[in-house]
RNA sequence: GAGCGAUUAGCUCAGCUGGUAGAGCGCUACAUUGACAUUGUAGAGGUCACAGGUUCAAGUCCUGUAUCGCUCACCA
């Protein structure tokens, strides 16, 4: 063997002189990868590190809104499907990983009403449809901009030669496609329903975006009649002529369904009839209650049940109809205190509880207190029964008769989509089984607008105008009705493109808990109905990142820890593996700084690991296969199998574990125990054992660096480049696309 | 009100189909200028929330209790 060199020998790269800086390579290395075009599968066929025939492998990106910055939720996202999908391409599938943003309308749209008012002290109407969208637009597109910046930061590596917005051309075209197509099997319908009505926004919004806040207000005791009538709500109850008992309550029994008795109320005598119906509760206050059709829900069902009378009592901009009498046109918030004063004085007022707590509808995009309002809008039955298309769903055929909440129920009954954790396939069924109609049209206007167009009564669904005279309904759809069409539209639907036939179903979805119901629930409803396919195979749940404290990060709360801010400190791979390990499926993930830190010291120990192996094998010539001691063998067994139980990790989406099994190897059995009982032997005299010792511990470098490279591609792909030449050669002069380690 | 989850070292959490309690950070002692803007070695520290049960054997499975958290629904 020739002589020793020494740490400082000019053999060496001298980059590894001093400690690894991350901010030095990152952004150079994320050019090079892009560059390369690897991130694109077609390049990865063409340029011969991809079969043409390999098996497929794609996730597409749970598009961020284009409201603002990525929050570290998003890049605990990013790491995961980044390492997903750089394990599956170096496992040699056809891997697509396919990037987009979304409108987010009602979230946008506020926000941008918000800047615009802050400034100008301008509502909508004064700007005007085309000037709003206009400005939205440049919002958006600004957005847009600050988001894939980050998002490359972090490494990801997204195919962006197939960037998708939910409101480009491509997207906009499935979306009517889709809208159609539902109206014509029925699945879609346009009925005058009780909906949230946000009176700030002056739109509707769907159920599970309303936040129920706890607020205390005064709860009052009315006379009605013979009875005592309860409410918080005073400034609701002009209109209320019908009193609901239930039918088997005993203290009743004397008044008879339908039974009309005077009473005298808030504006003089009424003519009230008698309700029973099973939706009053007899242990509730009095167990008597009057209703307000038109503004609860609740109260809108029982009047259907029986046919009774709606009328509006508060405007669209929450102020009182005419039907308040003397309190007409008096904004709600205004009237209470007048009205309860004018009842007190009738004597009407029975009592006033002032420790009242109850639950407030608000609206959780940003508006005010919700308003239930009667409104013409569109809906999505779920419950219809329609004939199915083509299928490819287990168990749904061809012309069989299904419902929307039945395919959504099937396919994941019948295991054709796994969700993980476990758990969460329960609150997933849950969800379904209690799923109402949905609610799809907003009264806002940035989004997509509603093929719908009317005309003297009549109405067409169509993408296109029907002709003169024909207005289109200038209500937009709800930001979640494009979401759902994400895996689909994204892959070129309704066309039916390679990418579509190659890519869909996309192989996992991954994302955060919290929009199982808004989002998950919905693209299995829309991909099942549309393509007679499921969007995915695999869901994935992360958990929330969290502050050090366990507390949700938010706005309001000022504990947002942005990722950029990790990164220019620690290193994108460092926040990275902060983000997955001790991170398993669900579980919420508490972010310290510390433990950022850590595994930056972590990239730095590799990087020492790679400047110690390289300084020992430098001179060695490795065209012979060496004779292995036992104890070599041995390194090289448990390298095989750190490997091998890495990657079932990985296959079976427990990150986490694989995280620290490579993190726990790199450090504490290559490092503390392999390279330092290395030192006598290649200091030995014993030429043989030494190159064979040199040989193992190339194989160690290699491997680990294939292995660490899907959670710290940066550094490791580094690390890569500085390899002697033949060596990549024989593999590949990019980390990112060279083969995995066999098991 | 219903559902789901958590409770394991000072802190944050692993512990998958039951077989002598683990990691990271922190702490203590010693060593080291070394491949390492340090690192290594050793160590202290736990009745695995509580009570029952199944079992040769229970953080692990079952039942119940307590506390905390989340989600959904209702609140006239």
């Amino acid at each position: 063997m020739n002589e020793k060199h020494a740490p400082d020998t000019p053999d060496i790269p001298d980059i590894f002189l001093k400690p690894y800086d991350p901010a030095e390579h990152e952004d150079a290395l994320y050019n090079t990868w892009e560059e390369s075009g690897f991130f694109n599968p077609d390049v990865c066929i063409e340029k011969g590190v991809t079969a043409a025939d390999a098996e497929p492998f794609s996730i597409v990106l749970p598009p961020p809104n284009v409201t603002g910055t990525l929050h570290m939720g998003h890049a605990s996202m990013l790491a995961v499907e980044d390492i997903l999908v750089r394990y599956n391409r170096m496992q040699g599938k056809r891997t697509l990983w396919l990037p987009g943003t979304d409108s987010a309308a009602l979230a946008t749209q506020s926000k941008v009403e918000g800047i615009i008012y802050k400034k100008e002290k301008k509502r909508r109407h004064e700007i005007g449809r085309e000037e709003l969208l206009k400005r939205i637009d440049t919002f958006a597109e600004a957005s847009k901009d600050t988001i894939i910046g980050q998002t490359k930061k972090l490494g990801s590596s997204l195919d962006w030669s197939r960037y998708a917005f939910t409101l480009d051309e491509t997207r906009y075209a499935a979306v009517m496609e889709a809208f159609v197509r539902m109206y014509d099997k029925d699945l879609i319908y346009r009925g005058a329903r009780s909906v949230n009505w946000d009176p700030n926004l002056q739109t509707t919004v769907s159920d599970d975006e309303v936040d129920y806040v706890e607020q205390g207000d005064p709860f009052y005791y009315f006379k009605y009649g013979p009875f005592t009538i309860g409410t918080v709500r005073p400034e609701t109850k002009f209109g209320d002529k019908y009193v609901v008992m239930h039918p088997d309550d005993e203290r009743y029994k004397e008044y008879m369904h339908g039974q009309q008795i005077e009473v005298e109320w808030i504006n003089g005598p009424i003519t009230a009839t008698i309700i029973k119906d099973e939706a009053a509760d007899p242990e509730m206050g009095s167990g008597v209650m009057t209703i307000t059709p038109w503004h609860s829900a609740v109260d809108f069902e029982i009047a259907e049940r029986h046919g009774l009378d709606k009328e509006q009592v508060i405007d669209e901009r929450g102020c009182l109809l005419p039907i308040a009498g003397e309190f007409a046109g008096q904004h709600i918030k205004k009237a209470r205190a007048a009205i309860i004063e004018r009842m007190q004085e009738k004597g009407l007022v029975e009592k006033i509880d002032e420790a009242y707590v109850h639950k407030v509808a608000t609206n959780s995009r940003g508006g005010g207190t919700i308003e239930p309002q009667i409104k013409e809008q569109w809906f999505i039955d779920v419950n219809k029964e329609f004939i199915m298309g083509p299928s490819e769903i287990s168990g749904v055929s061809e012309s069989d008769t299904v419902t929307l909440k039945s395919l959504m129920r099937t396919v994941v009954d019948n295991g054709q989509i796994d969700i993980l954790p476990e758990r969460f396939m329960r609150v997933y069924k849950h969800w379904v089984d209690n799923l109402h109609d949905w609610c799809i049209s907003r009264q806002i206007w940035y989004g997509h607008r509603i093929p719908a167009w009317f005309k003297d009564g009549e109405v067409k669904v169509q993408i296109t105008s029907p002709g003169d005279g024909w207005k289109q309904d200038s209500d937009t759809l709800d930001t979640w009705f494009s979401s759902g069409l994400w895996t689909m539209s994204t892959l070129g639907w309704p066309e039916e493109t390679d990418d579509f036939k190659t890519y869909h179903p996309t192989t996992v979805l991954e994302t955060g808990y919290d929009i199982l119901p808004f989002w998950v629930a919905r693209m299995i409803l829309m991909s099942t109905c549309l393509t007679g396919q499921i969007p995915f195979k695999n869901v994935y749940f992360h958990g929330l990142v969290r502050d050090e404290k366990g507390k949700k990060m938010s706005k309001s709360l000022g504990n947002i820890s942005d990722p950029l801010d990790m990164i220019e400190k620690y290193g994108a791979d460092a926040t990275r593996l902060s983000l997955i390990v001790g991170a398993a499926p669900g579980n919420d993930i508490p972010l310290s700084e510390n433990k950022v830190r850590a595994y930056k010291k972590f990239a730095n120990k590799l990087w020492n690991i790679s400047r110690f192996t390289l300084t020992n094998i430098i001179d060695a010539d490795f065209t012979q296969k060496p004779t292995h001691s036992d104890r070599d063998k041995e390194i090289l067994d448990t390298l095989r199998s750190t490997v091998a139980e890495i990657s079932d990790d990985i296959e079976n989406f427990n990150l986490y574990l694989a995280a620290e099994k490579a993190y726990h190897y790199v450090w504490h059995d290559l490092a503390d125990k392999v390279l330092e009982e290395s030192k006598p032997v290649l200091n030995g005299d014993d030429t043989e054992a030494t190159y064979a010792r040199q040989y193992v511990l190339r194989e160690c470098l290699v491997t680990s660096l294939k292995m660490l490279h899907p959670f710290m591609p940066y550094v490791t792909e580094t690390i890569w480049q500085q390899l002697p030449k033949e060596l990549k050669e024989s593999e590949h002069e990019l980390l990112m696309v060279t083969k995995w380690p066999s098991k």
